[in-house]
DNA sequence: GCCGTTTTCGGCCCGACTGTTTTCAGTCG
């Protein structure tokens, strides 16, 4: 998929626009805009492309003839005309300097020009030999903030997750709540929109003594360093390695602060833009009519409704699309959190878990949960203590002793994690497989097999009538483990033939199938079980991930099996039921 | 450069914060 690298090229030659002669910025948003649109586009535009030639091309927002000419040269030629001519002019690594917080395209191209500044490494000798506080118009202390800031680009290693992130904003959030300087403070951003990584979080806050918010916020344990703090904003940097914004606002526009400072960027952009052709305007502030008085401020709902459509779910606000829906009201009725009723992905000490049976089956019991399906390794994963038949023999009699005791308080079901070996069978014997409530399937091992036979392997397991979940399916590991070589569309396919339920595994470093895999899973007329993948009892805590990214997928509650009980589950769950 | 229930021309989202060129440009979200 080349869409980050043609984005990142825009958003170069954006940069590059910005310091050409004349005033050209609304070409430089022109460029960045299409950038924007590319980067976030669901779709491989070289797909687009080949499929739907230039007019699929054009129908991207923001692109148009020009920009999509230069795409389809780039993605038929591997070069971009425009972009190399003004990369001789301005050989400068606009993509890696950008990223040093305060620095844009006009400081970077001076820096280029006085000092000969091209990437970070130059900009970081710079630094060290005080050269850049000598310079006009910068000074003493935009040297330190820079080398702060390059400090703080080398010690965040990319991206956190949802996992990492959320507890650590809504530990913020509740300390600042029990100041008793606010009277409601809410986490906002990506976080909000439950993006399985996140830039930064931010926080808005509505309090009438903004001052005094800011100076308890700097004074947190989890604040390494203030950056910028001003009267209504500040950002800090915080010492788990990414940058908290905190916004204070009254009461009377919280609605449009939350619609603002949630996102996504593109969703916003298009929001107020619809705003401006109803003849209003909208900011953090409020939607106001031509006259400057106030529309609406005080709810989000309220804000959608009045500029013409439904409410849009935080999950949903990406411009994918949920905008058009919200206007002809046809807008998915999402999966709430409360709705899992039951785990299906449970792993004990009978394997690598922390826990016993007995030990999660209570603990779920006392979260709500109706049913938990224990499902421990199989013997190919001898690191993980997976089991061989005989021993899988032994554990499901503990689980009918237990069931037993339990009376129907929670009832546990047989399962286990089965590897789907290199030639696509299944890790156990048929008899063992049938003792089995249902079977959950997966790939472990060798999993550098090519495109082709990687696809083969996971279509002879699922066409082989005994699989009923495919957990984790595609492998990856946030930050840390490239997907498996899939292709997916032939495997959706022969998923639906089998009736083959799709995981969403909440574990927050997987949330795997993804929110793009759903949406395409979900077109195929699949079924999903969302489940925590847990290794111990305080892992139950992840469901809420993996119902995030099923509602970024926009899955209702129709669409997941262990929102239902017990009987229509297992119906659902053809395979073994 | 893009785009059209005001337009094929003439608009294009907008407010806060910072440092420094002391009245605002550059950057950010």
């Amino acid at each position: 998929m080349q869409n980050k690298a043609i984005a990142d090229m825009l958003e170069e030659i954006a940069s590059m626009i910005e310091l050409e002669p004349g005033d050209r910025h609304f070409e430089v948003r022109a460029y960045r805009r299409a950038a924007l649109s590319i980067e976030t586009l669901q779709e491989d535009v070289a797909d687009i492309l080949r499929n739907r030639g230039m007019e699929g091309l054009k129908e991207i927002s923001g692109v148009g003839e020009g920009i999509g000419a230069k795409i389809k040269e780039f993605i038929e030629t591997g070069k971009m005309r425009k972009y190399d001519e003004l990369k001789k002019k301005y050989p400068v690594d606009f993509k890696g300097l950008t990223k040093v917080q305060g620095l844009g395209p006009k400081k970077i191209i001076k820096l280029y020009r006085k000092l000969g500044i091209t990437d970070l490494e130059s900009l970081k000798k710079a630094i060290s030999s005080h050269r850049i506080m000598k310079l006009e118009g910068f000074g003493e202390k935009s040297e330190a903030e820079m080398e702060k800031a390059l400090g703080f680009l080398e010690s965040s290693k990319g991206r956190l997750t949802l996992g990492q992130a959320l507890p650590e904003a809504e530990s913020i959030a509740t300390k600042l709540r029990k100041s008793k300087l606010a009277y409601r403070v809410e986490v906002a951003g990506s976080l909000r929109r439950m993006r399985e990584t996140i830039g930064d979080i931010d926080i808005l806050v509505i309090s009438s003594e903004p001052k005094k918010v800011m100076e308890f916020a700097a004074n947190l344990d989890e604040v390494d360093s203030v950056i910028a703090m001003g009267e209504t904003k500040a950002t800090f940097w915080l010492t788990i390695g990414t940058s908290c914004d905190i916004r204070v606002v009254e009461q009377n526009s919280f609605g449009s602060a939350m619609q603002y400072f949630t996102g996504s960027k593109s969703h916003g952009v298009k929001m107020r833009q619809i705003a401006i052709k109803k003849g209003f305007s909208l900011s953090e502030y409020g939607l106001f009519d031509k006259k400057g008085k106030a529309i609406a401020s005080e709810s989000e709902e309220e804000i959608y409704k009045r500029i013409g459509m439904d409410y849009i779910e935080p999950e949903m606000r990406e411009n994918i699309g949920e905008i058009e829906l919200a206007i002809k009201h046809m807008l998915p009725k999402l999966i709430r959190y409360g709705d899992v009723v039951g785990d299906l992905h449970v792993h004990t000490t009978h394997s690598d878990g922390a826990e016993k049976i007995e030990e999660m089956a209570s603990y779920a019991e006392k979260i709500g949960m109706k049913y938990i399906g224990i499902s421990d390794h199989s013997q190919s994963e001898f690191v993980a203590h997976g089991m061989d038949d005989a021993k899988f023999m032994e554990y499901f009699k503990e689980i009918d002793r237990l069931n037993e005791k339990l009376e129907g308080r929670i009832r546990i079901l047989k399962s286990g994690e089965v590897d789907i070996l290199k030639d696509g069978s299944l890790d156990l014997s048929n008899k063992t497989l049938d003792e089995m409530d249902y079977v959950l399937a997966t790939v472990h091992g060798n999993r550098n097999m090519d495109r082709e036979s990687m696809t083969k392997r996971v279509i002879t397991a699922l066409s082989s009538g005994r699989v009923g979940i495919w957990a984790h399916p595609t492998g990856r590991l946030i930050n840390a483990r490239e997907p498996l070589q899939l292709d997916l569309d032939k495997i959706f396919e022969v998923a639906k033939d089998n009736d083959v339920v799709m995981e969403i595994d909440a574990y927050p470093d997987r949330l795997d199938l993804n929110d793009e895999n759903i949406r395409k899973a979900k077109s195929y007329g699949l079924k999903f079980a969302i489940d925590t993948d847990a290794h111990r009892a305080s892992n139950f805590d992840f469901i809420r991930y993996g119902i995030g990214t099923a509602r970024r997928g926009w899955l209702e509650k129709k669409d997941v099996i262990n929102t239902m009980n017990i009987e229509r589950m297992l119906k659902a769950l053809k395979a073994n039921a």
